[in-house]
DNA sequence: AGCGCGGGCGCG
DNA sequence: AAAGCGCGCCCGCGCT
């Protein structure tokens, strides 16, 4: 049997003068691998817990420092002449270091395993615990147990745990030494091939963690008289429900069928596992169908607003205020590496799912007295690169056209296919616009029609002739999915690269998904690269969110019309992509509504 | 009481 | 030939 990569390895806690010196002299030794860093703190508040334990540590060795000698440890890490590798230190090691003890570790010299994982293969879970197991040794999360449970049996939480317990110290200094081991496993499936990507994570790291700490405030009175009143509706139809039909929860599909059963109607559909389905759309159907007894289209029609005011208050209102921060904003999570195309994802709340029509929603955010929110959002911007990466001069000379006159794309398209003007409202422009993205999901025409609301047969004529007067929208997918299958011959998990090198592994019978994993993954860096280039032109301050193809910012009532420029100039991109990706900015004063 | 899952629904 | 993609949160439900 091969002997663990982690025989050997020493661990040390720092107590004495003799020891911090002792670790300064080993910090000092010249090493292949960056310098692993990690820290313990009291908590996981960013804001504010503190640092208690400090680590450094090698392939060899893993020191652990009691924030007593926090000072020591910032000295080495300052005078530290090569690179520092942490897991996840990009969001918090980093940012604890800074506030906690006072030193910003230079970003461009830090490492994070976190995302070399990622990158290496966005679908396996990213923990330092996980990776260790799978990559260096199958034990090496063994010491976590030891800790959980001896921090349980003593009723110690991670601010009182004592410095000196071995479980806490040894496995705190193991960290690092296994970070460096991941390094050494990780990077060189990274370096050479996805460099950009990396570079890009490493770039926007530390703005998210800035929109992170800003937030979004809070019009706490607005929210809870919107709760209220829609607590009120909520519980009247509950009980009208109850009452008239022995119906106690808005979601119970049995419940629900039974009542519109004796109201006289049958629910054709089902779930996959089998219970009648109550959708929207299933329930919005009864209630707006001129067959259904007048009974049944009241009951759907109830069921679906009251589940809509619960959905506001539950999933958003009253959630904010629970997540609510004593400087009265809310500071969401944003997930730098979370979604497996590369997007971010946002948690507590999430700010990247608010209701878009309802206004109540977004209303609940206020930007700071004398600023202004100004949302910023990419235009068509997966459509653009899939027009880009098809290399179809059609499609390419269609979005010059557009940006040119400031027509609508799709209206350019349907006006080119059809050979007659059409309008922006038009249905014809609809039916393209469903196809286009259609393409870009990897739809066939039967989901592609339903979603557009029309049948097949009138989607069909509109879908040719996109193929045919576009060549590129067939012939990309086709071509993605060949080179697949390619890779499945020789073996390998089918899969796309952005342009930065970034692998997207897809689901081997799924391989139609990698049209839009590309496009997803290539929109997603686009969003990151748009991130830095503000944060270049000296904005990186005033943002708060990313929403995919959006950033949302909070700028001086005093520079709204200067700082608009500077964000619509950093978000254009005239060089990535053969067509030109534009953005579009809009100003909100009171709330985040657009008027 | 707590966990995991499916269904449902909000967004891009 | 046929294939809609990616998330997070809430609730009901069945399980331990």
């Amino acid at each position: 049997m091969a002997e663990s990569p982690l025989a050997g390895v020493e661990l040390h806690l720092v107590q004495s003068l003799d020891d911090a010196l002792a670790m300064k002299r080993w910090a000092g030794e010249r090493r292949e691998t960056p310098l692993g860093v990690d820290i313990e703190t009291t908590g996981l508040d960013r804001l504010r817990d503190r640092v208690r334990l400090i680590q450094l540590g090698d392939k060899r060795h893993g020191w652990a420092m009691p924030d007593i000698w926090a000072g020591a440890a910032v000295e080495i890490m300052r005078e530290y002449e090569g690179e520092f590798a942490g897991h996840n230190i990009f969001a918090f090691d980093r940012p604890h270091i800074a506030r906690s003890l006072g030193y910003e570790i230079p970003w461009h010299k830090i490492h994070d395993t976190m995302f070399l994982a990622a990158l290496v293969n966005p679908l396996v879970p990213k923990g330092l615990k996980p990776l260790s197991s799978r990559l260096i040794d199958r034990n090496a999360a063994a010491g976590q147990r030891l800790l959980d449970d001896g921090m349980k049996a003593n009723k110690w939480t991670w601010a009182t745990v004592p410095y000196d317990y071995p479980p806490f110290w040894s496995y705190g200094a193991l960290d690092p030494v296994l970070t460096t081991h991941l390094f050494e496993i990780l990077y060189p499936q990274v370096h050479g091939s996805a460099d950009e990507a990396y570079d890009l994570e490493r770039a926007v790291a530390p703005l998210l963690g800035g929109m992170m700490d800003r937030g979004l405030l809070v019009d706490q009175s607005y929210a809870r008289a919107k709760i209220s009143e829609l607590r009120e509706y909520e519980v009247s139809v509950r009980s009208w429900l109850k009452s008239a039909y022995g119906i106690d929860s808005l979601m119970s599909a049995r419940q629900i069928a039974a009542a519109l059963a004796a109201a006289g109607v049958e629910i054709a559909g089902t779930t996959k596992t089998g219970l009648p389905s109550v959708t929207k759309e299933v329930l919005g159907g009864i209630s707006k169908s001129q067959d259904a007894p007048e009974a049944a289209r009241e009951l759907s029609s109830a069921i679906l607003r009251a589940r809509h005011a619960d959905k506001i208050c539950g999933t958003y209102l009253e959630s904010f205020l629970e997540l609510m921060d004593s400087d009265g904003a809310i500071h969401p999570s944003i997930n730098q590496l979370a979604a497996r195309t590369g997007r971010m994802t946002c948690n507590s709340p999430n700010l990247q799912n608010l209701p878009r029509d309802d206004r109540v929603v977004r209303g609940a955010f206020r930007p700071r007295s004398e600023f202004a929110y100004i949302s910023c959002d990419f235009s068509q911007v997966e459509m653009r690169i899939f027009a880009s990466l098809s290399e179809d001069a059609g499609l390419i000379e269609a979005f010059r056209h557009a940006d040119e006159t400031g027509t609508d794309f799709y209206a350019v398209l349907a006006t080119e296919l059809f050979g007659e003007p059409v309008s922006k409202k038009s249905p014809k422009r609809q039916n393209v616009k469903s196809a286009s993205y259609a393409r870009i999901f990897g739809a066939g025409l039967a989901k592609m029609a339903a979603t557009a609301g029309v049948s097949p047969e009138q989607m069909k004529p509109v879908n040719d002739a996109l193929g045919q007067r576009y060549p590129g929208m067939n012939s990309l997918p086709g071509r993605i999915i060949a080179q697949a299958r390619a890779m499945q011959s020789r073996g390998e998990q089918p899969h796309v690269r952005t342009s930065t090198g970034r692998y997207l592994p897809c689901d081997p019978d799924r391989l139609f998904s990698l049209v839009n994993y590309l496009c997803q993954g290539s929109a997603a860096e686009q969003l990151k690269r748009a991130i830095t280039n503000v944060a270049s032109a000296g904005l990186a301050e005033y943002m708060l969110v990313p929403v995919h193809d959006e950033i949302l910012f909070e700028i001086p009532l005093s520079q709204v019309d200067e700082m608009k420029r500077v964000i619509v100039e950093a978000m254009t991109d005239n060089e990535t992509f053969s067509v030109p990706i534009t953005c579009d900015a809009s100003v909100m004063t009171e709330r985040w509504v657009k008027s």
